[in-house]
DNA sequence: GTACGTCGCAACGCAACCGTTTCGTCGTGA
DNA sequence: TCACGACGAAACGGTTGCGTTGCGACGTAC
């Protein structure tokens, strides 16, 4: 019977060296150094870095992301916002998150994990939102929630993961001002 | 004195390697053999791997990018969202891009190049084009060049790099008239 | 035509990590 | 009490890249 306190100790190195070093360097041996750990424990349960990492990835995805309900549009958008800026402010979310992203470019492993576990399940909330937000009659029929996650999640992505800025007080609010706004406006002209 | 040639190949070569295994991955042996080029002739022009990836992106920066000036807040911003989709589609740099930019988050001589050769100039764009919507009484005095930018790029980055989904037609048109919108409205509520 | 510097190539010793195997220890279940 | 299996540690041979060195070939400037 496998420990489980070993198990545990080894995911969450897995985690702490992917922040650390990213997915590219990141290596069996330093893992197992980290979790305080022989190499053996480490390979008696996954077969590659690729499999702790695919592993590490479902793990999150299980957990599931909240789904907003609010009752408002904007409370909805706005409770979004708030979730995506704590995991990018999370000092070792902040830094596995787009490191995976950029890995899931070159393998598709990667890339389906991530997709399944994280873009699918917020496109599906993003659906959600529009869905709740039409039978209010806040949104117009046929809006389309691709897009709306593109205004929603872009800004924010861009500001705290690319230029790496800081997040001033109200600009979440603002954010979900201007994104509620945006996806309300009949997109003519 | 060094064949220019040589330097012309060794250059291609990092860009080549950056798209295609990262900067973590990358080596010099993998560069020169690239570049059908002996080892010596890397070392004898620069001194390691960071150095070569920070004269790529500083000959990078010193190409410069357009400033448009269209006569309109609307084709301004149309004219960024050109050419930055075509950059984020570009086979090399789509995905030399977003690498750097994430290992910018692991090397402050990287974060700075990137910074100073990227990020810097496209804010100074978008303050230039906030500038001038301002001067032509298309938008309010003391409107938020970081915040443009960041609801311009913002979308786009997220669904041509993050999500790596595709550009349907008009969504670039789409993109500018929301982004112009959501510029132009009164910020307030 | 001679001298110099760059060229590609191959080899150097060193370090890190690969995935596997062996070993002695320890804890638990039968 | 005993057997079994997971444990950490260490070593295995093999691969890859490091940064350096020595080599003979080539081309150009003087």
């Amino acid at each position: 019977m496998l420990r489980e306190d070993v198990t545990d100790a080894i995911r969450s190195a897995v985690f702490e060296e992917l922040a650390a070093v990213g997915f590219a360097r990141m290596s069996i041996e330093g893992i197992a150094r980290r979790a305080g750990v022989g190499k053996t424990a480490v390979y008696r349960r996954w077969k590659s870095k690729l499999a702790l990492v695919l592993d590490l990835v479902s793990a999150v995805a299980a957990q599931g992301l909240p789904v907003p309900s609010t009752g408002s549009l904007y409370g909805d958008v706005r409770a979004l916002l708030e979730v995506a800026s704590h995991a990018l402010r999370h000092p070792l979310a902040s830094r596995v998150i787009p490191d995976l992203l950029v890995e899931a470019a070159r393998h598709p492993e990667i890339s389906e994990a991530i997709k399944s576990a994280l873009l699918d399940k917020e496109k599906g909330i993003a659906a959600a939102v529009v869905r709740e937000a039409v039978a209010r009659g806040e949104l117009p029929e046929g809006t389309d929630p691709d897009r709306a996650l593109d205004l929603i999640a872009g800004p924010l992505y861009w500001r705290l993961v690319v230029v790496r800025g800081d997040l001033p007080a109200g600009y979440l609010d603002d954010l979900a001002t201007t994104a509620v706004a945006a996806l309300t406006r009949d997109r003519t002209t």
